[in-house]
Order: C-alpha cells, then structure tokens, then sequence
RNA sequence: GGCCUCAUCGUCUAAUGGCUAGGACAUUGCCCUUUCACGGCGAAAAUACGGGUUCGAUCCCCGUUGGGGCUACCA
C-alpha cells in the first residue's frame, strides 16, 4: 500500500519550529516509502485566521526543503494553488462533506443535536471543578427527542452537532511512539463536531479529511493524544479503517516548559532572518527526539531520508536547545563552498549594502572563505567581512604585537611594505605570498609574530581576525600595499 | 481536581538483566598558532527517589516525586 502522510496546519501564523519538526518526520516517512507527502489547511476556526499565513507556512516548508507531492502549495507567482486528486485541501473549502457525513451520522444515531447555552455549559464546568468533579458535558440534549430537536432547529434555535462517545468500556489503541494507550469512554466528551456556525471542528474535519485522502499514517503533536479515542470512535461508527497514528512529544524551552514565544523564538522564519542554514535547522530539528544510534551528527535531508526510523522516536519532550543549533550552523557554514557559499551569502551582503552582487563570483567566494568558519549566523556575515569592503578605522597602537615594540613595527612595516612591491600581481596569492614573506622574515632574521601580526592588523585594522596572506590575497597587491602605508601614518 | 503521558551528564541522546554507563553541544585544560576562529588530544559531568522480582537491576514490576499534554462551539 502507498504511504500517505500529511501536514495539517492551521494558519493562524508562522510556521512553528515545533511543527517543522511533526511536518518533518512525516515528510520522512512518506519519503524513505517513496510515499506522497500532503499539505492541508485546516482553518475551520475562522476567528484565527491570519491573513497570509497559508503562504508563509508553505514558504517555511519549501525553505526547509520539503516539497509537497499533493496538496496546497504555491504557484510561480507564490499564489495558494491545489494540486492532486483528493482536493480540496482547504477545510473551509470541504464544508459540504462534512455536512453529508454529519447528516449520516445523526441519521445512524451516532450524534445529537444540542441546545444548551454558553451560560449552561459555563456553570456547569463551574459547578464540577467546585466539587472536584471531572470536567465534561453532562449529555443533557442527548436525551433529547429528535423530533423535537427537529422542531427547535426549524424554529432557528442555535445548536451544535454531538458525537456520541459510548457510555461504557474503553478505547484503546497502539500509537507508533508509545505503544498501547488506553481511555475509559465514559471519561471521554460527546465532542462537538459541527460548531453553531456550520463549521466542524478539527476532531470531525480531520477524520474525514485524513480518510478521503488516504491517508496512512498520521504525525502529529502530542496534545492530540487524548483526543485520539474521539477520532478513533468516529472511525468506527463510519466503518473506515483508521491511520496509524504516532504522537510526537512537544518541545521544551530551558526550564523544560512547553516551548513559549515568551522564552525565545519559536517561528521558523525568525531562524530564516537570523540566517540560519535550512540543512542546520532540518539536522537540528531531526535530532531533537529522534536519534541514529550511530556518532555521526550530520545529516543531509537525504540521509534522514535513508535512516530514519519510527520505532526510534523518542517518547519525552526535547528541549529546544539554542546552542547546538548554533553548532550545527557553523558546521553547514564553515562546509559551504563555491558557488553555493556565494549563493547563500550574497544576499547578506546585498542587504547591508557591501556588494551590489554583479561582483565576481569567485573573488566573492574567496571573501566569504575569510570568515566561514568564524560566524555562527549568515546575519554576522556582513560584520565580519566588512572590512575587505571598507578600510578600517583603528588606532595605530594595535599594529603593536605583545611581545613586539613600537620601534620594531616603525622599521618593519616600511620594510615589508617595500618587499611587497616586489612581489608581481601574478604572484599575489595566498600560498605565494606566505613562501615569499616567510622566505623573508627568515632571510631577515625576524620572528613570525613581529612581521605577521603587524601586517594583518594593517590589512584588517582588526586586532582579531582572518590570517594576513588570506586578506592580503583578496584585497590585492594595490589595496593590500596601500592599507599597510595608511598604517605607517598611524605610527 | 480528573484522565493520559514522560523520566540516563546542565542540554540533545546511546546502551545493556552482569558496564570503565558511550557520543555530541555547552563548560574547562593542553596542543597547533601572529590574533581570533577552525582543528587535535584530555578533564569534569548522568541512570530522580522508595520498594519489590532476581544470584545480580539503570534496564522488569509497583509506588512516590517531578515534568508535560488534555480537560473549548481553538487547533
């Protein structure tokens, strides 16, 4: 059978990190089965919708590198367009299915229609947490008669459809992550299915969805596991087989409480904008709650593909933990290289108004090469190359190493200023330039640190930074030369 | 409160009915080195607690404690 799995969000926002991460593991799943991913809107909530979420949620997504087989996605001109057979896949879009088979339901006997009041329902959760009591519907319309019901309907009488949980026994089922799971039914509420404004809530939306677009296996987060039994019910009063079902534990902030926007940020596109990589969030996100078993930390969306596997999932919550991601960045930086180091920094750079990006490419790649290994975030990349850019302001004394005089650096730095004239533009790379210089520092007699770190703190104006051959071999013998007599005026 | 669920270094995790409880991040020492970073080699750091079962339990069972979820006409 083709495995089918989906993402279901709701577009009330941003696309939560916690919900790349469900999004995926079953994109994951669907793939190492050469299965279909799908990407459903579920917006029966109509009070939280969030114009121009749908688009970024699917923005997100693509960024991470998770295309959607079937589904709502984007056109060229990033319009919301549906693609697939089993559409729509926009809830709001649905209404007469879930209408059909709640009709079918109330005709079986399996739901009620109920009356009571915001009010009612209000005292009476009041009145059971007063007396200790578990919380729920008391069931009042359920008794009601259906003529009558009719009647009041007709009448224009407010009212909501109920699911009728049997009263007795309980519903136990296998999740793929915990295992066997078990509800006493009677604890369990007649959900709502279809809200007083026609809509149905997720409980109905999502087991008619999930069964018409085939769906396999469901991935989601661990708030639905005690509603399971609900859906689970409604499974069996239509006669359809139910999906496999994995519940994914949350993920925590520091203090080990529900991951909150109030202790960080928690949308994928704050990651995106603070210039971390897709494969270091993917990598990052995988391993919080799911392990190889083997040492090898990094993984490509491909090899997660080939190694991923359910039963490892991990049962308790992760918490979100800043600074591996911040490991994990490095590492994808500091291995880019090329043309697609220059395709993911550019930008950056564009932004801060340093290049204009019609500069040569592989000039380029050797200015982000300079810092790569020292930034943690595309968004430190500007900073740190700023001063290829722009000569630097510093003050003089810096050009002083610390086992070095300034007497020593005012003979040197002419000195080494007029070598380096000798040296001709085709010699004028890094590996020349450090055989050559070296060659000279010897010759002369000197120690390394009295020759080289004046002359790097002359090309950077930086008492940290990228080694002097690296700077000098993107800067070139003009601007290079040129840097090291502004540094001499500083003396 | 009720129901469900989880529990290995600070964090992410590996492992087994008999172990020096392994790795990674973070912390830290040393090396490399003109600086920073990278890299290399080390150090410190964990089986929540109490009962069982067993020759033996971190692992199996029960309880306690603690965390999390649900308890909406939100998802």
């Amino acid at each position: 059978m083709m495995v089918r799995t989906r993402f279901a969000p709701s577009p009330t926002g941003f696309l939560h990190v916690g919900s790349l991460r469900t999004a995926l593991y079953a994109y994951l799943i669907a793939k190492q089965n050469n299965g279909k991913f799908l990407l459903r809107i579920e917006d029966t909530d109509r009070k939280r919708f969030v114009e121009g979420s749908i688009e970024s949620i699917i923005t997100s997504l693509k960024w991470a590198g998770m295309e959607v087989d079937e589904g709502v996605g984007l056109n060229s001109d990033d319009k919301v367009v549906q693609v697939g057979a089993k559409g729509p896949y926009i809830q709001s879009e649905r209404l007469g299915i879930y209408k059909k088979f709640a009709a079918q339901l109330l005709d079986n006997g399996h739901a009620y229609h109920c009356f009571c009041t915001a009010e009612r329902l209000g005292e009476l959760k009041n009145y059971q947490q007063a007396n200790k009591l578990p919380t729920g519907y008391d069931k009042l319309c359920r008794e009601l008669d259906p003529a009558e019901a009719k009647k009041r309907i007709e009448n224009g009488e407010q009212h909501v459809l109920r699911l009728k949980m049997p009263k007795g026994g309980e519903t136990t089922f296998v999740d793929l992550v915990r295992g066997e799971v078990s509800f006493k039914n009677e604890l369990i509420d007649d959900q709502v299915l279809i809200k007083a404004d026609g809509f149905p809530t997720y409980h109905f939306a999502v087991v008619i969805d999930d069964h018409f677009m085939e769906i396999t296996h469901v991935i989601r987060g661990d708030e639905w596991l005690s509603s399971t039994p609900k859906h689970l019910q409604l499974y069996k009063y239509f006669g359809w087989e139910a999906p496999k079902i994995a519940h994914l534990s949350l993920l925590l902030n520091a203090d080990k409480s529900k991951l909150s926007k109030r202790q960080g940020d928690v949308a994928v596109k704050d990651y995106i904008d603070k210039g971390y990589l897709p494969q270091a969030m993917v990598n990052f996100v995988a391993f919080l709650g799911w392990n190889p078993g083997g040492e090898q930390e990094i993984y490509s969306l491909e090899q997660l593909v080939e190694e991923f596997k359910v039963e490892k999932i991990i049962k308790s919550g992760a918490v979100f933990n800043l600074e591996k991601l911040d490991w994990f960045n490095q590492q994808y930086i500091k291995n880019l290289s090329g043309d697609e180091l220059v395709k993911v920094c550019s930008p950056w750079l564009i932004k801060a108004g340093l290049i204009t990006g019609n500069e040569d490419k592989s000039w380029l790649s050797t200015v982000f090469d300079l810092e790569k290994e020292r930034i943690v975030t595309l968004a430190e990349l500007p900073e740190a190359v700023k001063f290829v850019f722009i000569a630097p302001e510093y003050d003089g004394q810096i050009l002083v190493w610390k086992k070095g005089t300034l007497e020593e650096v005012k003979k040197i730095l002419p000195e080494l200023a007029e070598f380096l004239d000798t040296i001709s533009i085709q010699d004028w790379n890094e590996e020349k330039l450090q055989a050559m210089v070296g060659e000279w520092i010897t010759k002369n007699g000197l120690s390394n640190g009295s020759v080289l770190w004046p002359l790097r703190v002359a090309l950077s104006g930086q008492q940290n930074s990228p080694g002097p051959f690296e700077i000098a071999a993107v800067l070139g013998k003009e601007e290079s030369i040129e840097r090291i007599k502004t540094a001499i005026e500083k003396l």
